[in-house]
DNA sequence: TTAATATTTAGAAATTTGTCTAAATATCTA
DNA sequence: TAGATATTTAGACAAATTTCTAAATATTAA
């Protein structure tokens, strides 16, 4: 079900710019939110988003929560666009 | 300014259904319709964002009109993808 | 020109989304 | 245990999205 989930995750640009960030290493919850002019809730609420589509994965240390990519889901959604690239009645 | 549009358009699974059946080749708006339970305004609706995003092209030959893929913005799309994947130091 | 077909535009209604503030929860340290 | 810090949850609200029906536009054919 999450692959529907992750397409309308990817469609916010706050979202997009918190996988960007993420890219480089992990970060705590704080650590992203500094990147934005948001409220922190606001930032929770589009890594929850993001956790829910299961394009990142998050862990406790302390007080503090880590959030890091997983990328298995960017497969999938790569998947769909290479097939629709692929031209009709390539077999290849 | 399409990149944006691009994300947000691919996001409803109704437009990804209509990229798919242009893959196969140019169809015009009602044969589009003709695969979906709404109603043919909403299917234009849909068509209508999809062509701002530049994700599809269209033309009229008499009464109809027809719909076709733009596979351009596509390719830029699938580079935010790659770059997301590529890990943090790779500079191949 | 009139009627039929194909498609879009306009406008309304219901749902979803993004953001905020206030409050709750979890952890650490004194 | 109490206070400080990090983060999430709850609830409200405005804006955006999706869908519908009715009407408008464009083209073809009689």
């Amino acid at each position: 079900m999450s692959f529907n989930e992750a397409f309308k995750a990817i469609a916010d640009p706050n979202r997009r710019k918190i996988l960007s960030l993420l890219k480089k290493g992990d970060l705590t919850a704080g650590e992203i939110a500094e990147h934005f002019d948001m409220q922190k809730p606001s930032v929770s609420h589009h890594l929850k988003i993001l956790k829910q589509a299961d394009l990142v994965e998050d862990r406790r240390v302390g007080q503090h929560i880590y959030y890091s990519l997983n990328t298995t889901v960017f497969q999938d959604l790569m998947s769909w666009f290479y097939d629709i690239l692929q031209k009709e009645g390539d077999e290849s």
